[in-house]
DNA sequence: ATCCGTATTGAGACATGGTATCATTTAACC
DNA sequence: GGTTAAATGATACCATGTCTCAATACGGAT
């Protein structure tokens, strides 16, 4: 079982290291983006053959609840994507035709992270910031025509 | 069939102005707040019960598409909820313990947002932006004591 | 290293949520 | 009112996630 820093977090947390919850991040941690749980089910299974499916829908809930992943909604299907957070925040563009994915780093949200954790009285530990619009493949195949 | 401002905007894109269209779109103006599907089937269901459970599935997904509403995951990964989006934009708090949602207004995202439009020749019809942490309630109950 | 108590697991039945198909209906345009 | 393609509803279907519970394995104590 590989321990990384993050894996730590769940025992620092309280909760036992095993090798399901090792399997699963790993996976996550290895894939660096979006994956749906039909993909994370696929790659822990070729990993580890005995891991069951509850356990690793039990560990996307258990990661997701420490912040260290998110479900998102990005493919036209009721599936999420789920995606690592890796310092604690995620930013991307979402074209909500082809359900492409644009990816970008700063969001300068710390400071409304501050002013919101006084205001509300609560211990903010991530975000996720989430455009759509049409991406430029889109616009140029024209798939919704509304101008001129 | 009431014609809100906002089914307009289905027809200016090209799409029929349906019964079906209408009534989704009604209730969930009518709702304001997170919905999800089976609540929205439900209500749909009481104002008309002839309008079948997929057309009411294809109206959640048009209207994601012309970012009127917007899925996301606030209870685990089970079920997303919808939720409309005013001005083309949401922003809330998601409490990862109990699911509960905080709304908040300002964002001031506006110049991130033509800045990425120039930086990926994308057009931005709107964004979510969704912190999460542990509420007031639940760091108080004590449900993760990993302090101390 | 071994023992113990409890969190966690795996299997599989189950529930729920969303989709595909297709004959029929209806909105939009004239 | 007539035409036509988009949209619909019914229903069967599939995918995704959950529940239960006996069995297992982690982590701490010895
Ligand atoms: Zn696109
Ligand atoms: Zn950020
Ligand atoms: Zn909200
Ligand atoms: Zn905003």
């Amino acid at each position: 079982m590989i321990i990384s820093p993050r894996l730590e977090r769940l025992r620092d947390a309280g909760y036992k290291l095993t090798t399901a919850r090792a399997t699963v991040l790993g996976v996550i941690e290895t894939h660096e983006g979006h994956m749906t749980s039909a993909e994370i089910l696929d790659e822990v299974s070729k990993r580890d053959s005995s891991i069951g499916r509850a356990s690793v829908f039990r560990t996307l809930d258990l990661l997701t609840r420490l912040a260290i992943i998110r479900p998102t909604y990005t493919s036209g299907s009721a599936t999420p994507t789920y995606v690592l957070m890796p310092d604690g925040h995620h930013h991307h563009i979402v074209c909500v035709q082809c359900h492409q994915t644009i990816e970008f780093e700063d969001c300068g949200l710390g400071v409304l992270s501050e002013r919101l954790e006084a205001e509300f009285g609560v211990k903010l530990t991530g975000h996720l910031l989430e455009f759509y619009g049409v991406c430029g493949d889109c616009s140029e195949a024209g798939v919704v025509d509304d101008e001129g």
